[in-house]
DNA sequence: AACTTATATGAATAAAAGTTCATATTGTCA
DNA sequence: TGACAATATGAACTTTTATTCATATAAGTT
C-alpha cells in the first residue's frame, strides 16, 4: 500500500467525507457485513483507488466512524440534563436521564444496532465501546456521589455499573429488537426502579 | 445438492454428533467467522461432503448448535431454583437466583458470547434468542405474579422485562468484557435493587 | 506556459471459503 | 455370497470481495 494521504484541498476533503457518508447510510441499510467497498463507493460517486487514498483498510473507516457516532450518541444522552447534576436528583429527573438515552437511539438505531453486535466478536470495536461505557459510567456514578447524601446505596461504583447496564440493555432491547410492550411502559418500571433503589426511605422522597 | 441423510446406522449419528462437537469447540475458541468449513470437518475428523450430507449449510448446523445450547442454559438457570417459585420470594431467594444466572453462562460463555453478537445482526440467530428471551421474562413474571400480594408493582409485566434486562446485561457485561469489579459486588447491588423494587415498604422484607 | 504537487481512476490481482458431485467404501439382509 | 442401501471421500467448482498500482486529470505556483 501507498502512504495514506493527508487531504490538503477542498474536493479531497469532499471525497473523504462522500465516502464516510456513504458507509455510515449503507451500513445502517444494509448491515457492516453485507456492504462491500464497491457499493461504498458507487454510492459516494468515487473511485475504488480513492477510497484506499484516504482509508488504510475498512476496518480503520468502521473504527473512525464509530468514534464519531459515539461522540454524537454521548453528547444526545448528556446535554440535554446537564444541569440534573448540580440541582437535587428527584424521580422526575431520573426519568428525564432515562427518556434522553432512550432518545438518543433515534440518531441511527440501525448503525448502532450492527457496531453493537460487533463489540462482542471484535476487541477493536470492543475497544471504543469500553471507552463509551467507561465517560458513561463515570457520569452516573458522580451524580450518584454528588448527592450522596440522600442516597442509601452502600456501593455507589458497583450500583453505577449496574444501573448502567439496566438501562442500556432496556434501550437496545426497545431500540433494535421491539417488545409487545410499549416503550414508555419500560421506561416508567424503569425510572421506578431505579428511584427507588437509590432514594428508598430517604426523606426528600 | 442433494437431499439431506437421515443418520440410521451407529457410525452416521457418530459422524453428525463428531461434526457438531467441533464446530461447538471451534466456534468457542476462534469465533464463528473465524472458523471454515474445512477446519470443522477436520478437528471433527471426517471428510468435507460429510458435513453437507448432514447439514444444508453453515448457517442451519449454527442454529441447531444454538437451540441445544440454549436449552442447556434454560434449564441450568432454573433447575437449581425451582422450588423459588412455591415459598415466599426473599431477599436471599433474588441473590441465589441471580448467581444461578451467572453460573448458567459457564457453560460455554465465549460460545455465547459469538452467537449473542449474531443476534443484532441475523434475524435467525434472533429468533432462536427470543425464544429464549420470552421464556426466562415468562418464569419471571409468573415468580412476580405468585407473590403477588407482597409485591409493589404497578406494572408486573413491563417490571419483568426491565428486571430480566437488567439481570442480562449485567452477566453479559461481567462475562463477556469483564469489569474492573469483582463479579460478586455487581452481584450484591442487582439483588438490592430487585429486591427494593419489588418489595419496598412490604411488611416482610 | 512550464513545472510540481495533489487528486482521481478502475482494471487487474490475489486470497478465501462455501458447496457440489462422481466415486469409493462399508454395512445390512436375504 | 450377492445385491442393495447407507455412508464416506476430497478434488474441483464457483463465487465473492478486499486491496493494489500504473496511469490520467486537475490544481497550485513561479
Amino acid at each position: 500500500m501507498t502512504a495514506l494521504r493527508t487531504p490538503k484541498q477542498q474536493r479531497s476533503i469532499q471525497t473523504r467525507k462522500r465516502i464516510m457518508d456513504a458507509a455510515f447510510h449503507l451500513y445502517a441499510k444494509k448491515g457492516i457485513h453485507g456492504t462491500n467497498s464497491k457499493e461504498i463507493v458507487e454510492k459516494a460517486g468515487v473511485a475504488i483507488g480513492s477510497f484506499y487514498s484516504y482509508f488504510k483498510n475498512k476496518k480503520t473507516l468502521l473504527l473512525e466512524m464509530l468514534e464519531d457516532y459515539l461522540d454524537r450518541h454521548y453528547l444526545a444522552i448528556w446535554k440535554p440534563v446537564e444541569d440534573i447534576t448540580i440541582n437535587e436528583m428527584g424521580r422526575d429527573d431520573i426519568k428525564v436521564l432515562i427518556e434522553s438515552v432512550f432518545a438518543a437511539y433515534d440518531i441511527s438505531p440501525e448503525f448502532h444496532r450492527q457496531t453493537h453486535a460487533l463489540r462482542y466478536s471484535d476487541p477493536d470495536i470492543n475497544r471504543v465501546y469500553e471507552r463509551e461505557r467507561n465517560r458513561e459510567v463515570t457520569q452516573i456514578r458522580s451524580l450518584l456521589e454528588s448527592n450522596k447524601s440522600r442516597m442509601r446505596v452502600t456501593d455507589p461504583e458497583a450500583a453505577a455499573v449496574v444501573i448502567h447496564n439496566a438501562v442500556e440493555n432496556v434501550a437496545h432491547t426497545a431500540t433494535f429488537i421491539g417488545s409487545q410492550i410499549e416503550k414508555q411502559r419500560l421506561i416508567d418500571q424503569l425510572s421506578d426502579m431505579i428511584f427507588i433503589f437509590l432514594l428508598h426511605g430517604s426523606r426528600s422522597a
